[in-house]
DNA sequence: ATGGCATGACAATCATGA
């Protein structure tokens, strides 16, 4: 089993490199954020033609995040949750769905903006609730993936300048701790669980030629309980998308789950 | 040097991103 997760920063404008990823990239789930569109502009019969079954809560302009489920590998998805039940937002950033016996969770973290900005105040917030609402997720389910765009680089070697980003947004000692909160968990990164090249990232802002020179952070993860972590055989960060015309700035992770 | 680039709402700039 393949699971997969990309912000692709408007689904509309992004649609054409998602459908052409998926054919070369058939994976069995894929967890998108940042649509930043409305439900009734979901292209709901544009993806079916790939293969994918869509479960999304989305919004006008910013935010919103999908669950693709190959159904003709896995099967269709059941038990689908909009938002965290303990934290009322009118941010669509959360979506869970249980597909072939896993707990897919699919989270578009808050930016945060800067340290003191209210943005941060909220992000906080959020994890904080993110983090008690798993608790008992993952009691209810074994199996569980939580997999998205967190905003957050969880160590200095996800920072390709750890200097100048020292103390910053998507890099402080609060988020970090939020991060290592969800460790806590019993979730395991993927990506970690393995040996990786050095200077690997998931994002590299789209000025200053940051992704030629691979200015980036990994900031995009797939946390694994601890049933799916001794399950999973490779987790990669997969750049090619990042060089395509018009790209997102956001790459996807995958991860391989033997069955 | 607080820019730079991209997206969307809106109709010239502005909010937001990370």
């Amino acid at each position: 089993m393949k699971l997969a997760t990309w912000n692709v920063n408007s689904l509309k404008v992004r649609l054409g490199h998602v459908q052409e990823w998926l054919t070369a990239n058939p994976v069995d789930v894929l967890c998108l954020q940042e649509l930043k569109l409305t439900d009734d502009k979901f292209p709901i019969a544009e993806l079916a033609a790939h293969g994918y079954t869509a479960h999304f809560t989305g919004q006008k302009t910013y935010n919103g995040v999908a669950i693709l489920v190959n159904h003709a590998k896995v099967g269709e998805a059941t038990d689908i949750v909009r938002n965290l039940p303990n934290f009322p937002d009118e941010q669509q950033r959360l979506i869970s769905a249980t597909i072939a016996g896993t707990r897919i969770v699919c989270g578009y973290f808050p930016n945060g903006q800067s340290l003191e900005s209210d943005k941060f105040v909220y992000k906080l917030k959020w994890l904080d609730a993110l983090t008690h609402w798993l608790a008992g997720e993952m009691a209810n389910h074994p199996r569980l993936a939580l997999l998205g765009d967190y905003n957050i680089a969880p160590e200095d070697r996800d920072v390709h300048d750890p200097k100048a980003w020292e103390g910053q947004n998507l890099v402080s000692p609060q988020e970090r701790e939020a991060f290592a909160r969800l460790e806590g968990l019993g979730l395991r990164d993927a990506f970690r669980l393995f040996d990786q090249p050095e200077k690997i990232f998931s994002w590299w802002d789209y000025r200053m030629g940051a992704f030629r020179r691979n200015a980036g952070l990994r900031i995009d993860h797939i946390l694994l309980s601890a049933a799916l972590a001794e399950r999973c055989t490779a987790c990669e960060v997969d750049p090619v998308p990042r060089k395509w015309e018009q790209p997102s700035d956001h790459a996807p992770v995958v991860a391989t789950l033997a069955a």
